[in-house]
DNA sequence: TACCAGGTAAAAA
DNA sequence: TTTTTACATGGT
């Protein structure tokens, strides 16, 4: 498989080790939990020696057209990079960021209905506490495939009783919110799929219409799950730290001065708040 | 022990 | 129409 370059591919899974717990999941190579037809598969993904392909396999096995499809919207394969260095290289802060992370793409969840679930599950509480509820959620519904889990989908959540996700430790809002939007994608009401071709501001209306859906999760869904290059969540509190960190005065910025200090990075303000939070990430790792 | 954490819907004013 | 309030869990 060819991704459209500039990519660093072990650059890219140091970033995304760094958001797991361990930081050791993913050494050299990218497992992705997906379904196919419904069915759980791993997606292995490594450097071929000497090239600049990648090889993916599937365990079990899957036609490799549908294969390649998921990892190349999981790795965002038709991103072109080269748009944003030029916009934003000659910048005091973004010209050393982008020398040291050149390659760096974000990458994408391959279920945006998991995605969709962990959003709700990330309201209000702390990533501590939200992980400890996806980790129940996972185990009750979900597959254990080659030792990683792969999410629920839609069907199954769709037949989940209120009562099964508050065990879990979700809140009774959280729980009926979670169910009713695994039955509206169950039953074709909403299109998942459809959302990756629409434009930001037609996802964001989409979404914010269903119950438990306000503008922080439209927003994060179109960050975190859609990887929108100009989206950024600019009231968001990891945001406003690291903005204000290399933007700023240092401290943690309002959501105006966000929005102020991205401006000049439009439209790739999404792409600039990444590059900030990976930078972070790596120096910290 | 409190209080806060990558909010939202629904009640009250 | 605008402003409170309840909600659940995990870390400090």
């Amino acid at each position: 498989m060819l991704i459209q370059k500039p990519y660093d591919f072990p650059l890219t899974l140091r970033v995304i080790n760094s958001y797991s717990k361990t930081g050791r999941e993913n050494v050299g190579v990218l497992q992705i939990g997906a379904r196919i037809g419904g069915k759980p598969v791993i997606l292995t993904v490594r450097a071929k020696t000497g090239s600049d392909e990648l090889e993916i396999t599937s365990s079990p096995a899957q036609a490799p057209a549908e294969v390649e499809a998921i990892a190349r919207w999981v790795m965002f394969a038709d991103l072109a990079l080269q748009p944003f260095y030029e916009l934003a290289g000659g910048h005091p802060v973004f010209g050393g960021l982008i020398k040291d992370l050149a390659g760096l793409k974000p990458m994408r969840p391959a279920s945006l209905f998991e995605m969709a679930v962990v959003v709700i599950t990330e309201q209000q509480i702390s990533l501590a506490a939200a992980g400890a509820l996806r980790s129940r959620l996972v185990a009750r519904y979900g597959d254990l495939v080659e030792g990683v889990w792969v999410f629920p989908d839609a069907h199954k959540l769709a037949g989940a009783a209120v009562e099964d996700l508050r065990t879990c430790g979700y809140s009774q809002c959280k729980a009926e919110y979670i169910i009713e939007f695994a039955r509206q994608v169950e039953d074709g009401r909403l299109d998942l799929e459809a959302l990756k071709i629409l434009p930001d501001e037609t996802v964001r209306s989409t979404l914010v219409a269903l119950r438990g859906w306000g503008p922080w999760s439209a927003n994060y869904f179109l960050v975190r799950g859609l990887a929108r290059p100009d989206c950024v969540p600019s009231d968001d509190l990891a945001i406003r730290s690291v903005v204000g960190r290399y933007l700023g005065d240092g401290t943690r910025a309002s959501a105006a001065q966000v929005e102020q200090l991205l401006a000049p990075f439009a439209p790739y303000r999404g792409m600039a708040a990444f590059y900030l939070e990976a930078h972070e990430r790596l120096a910290k790792y």
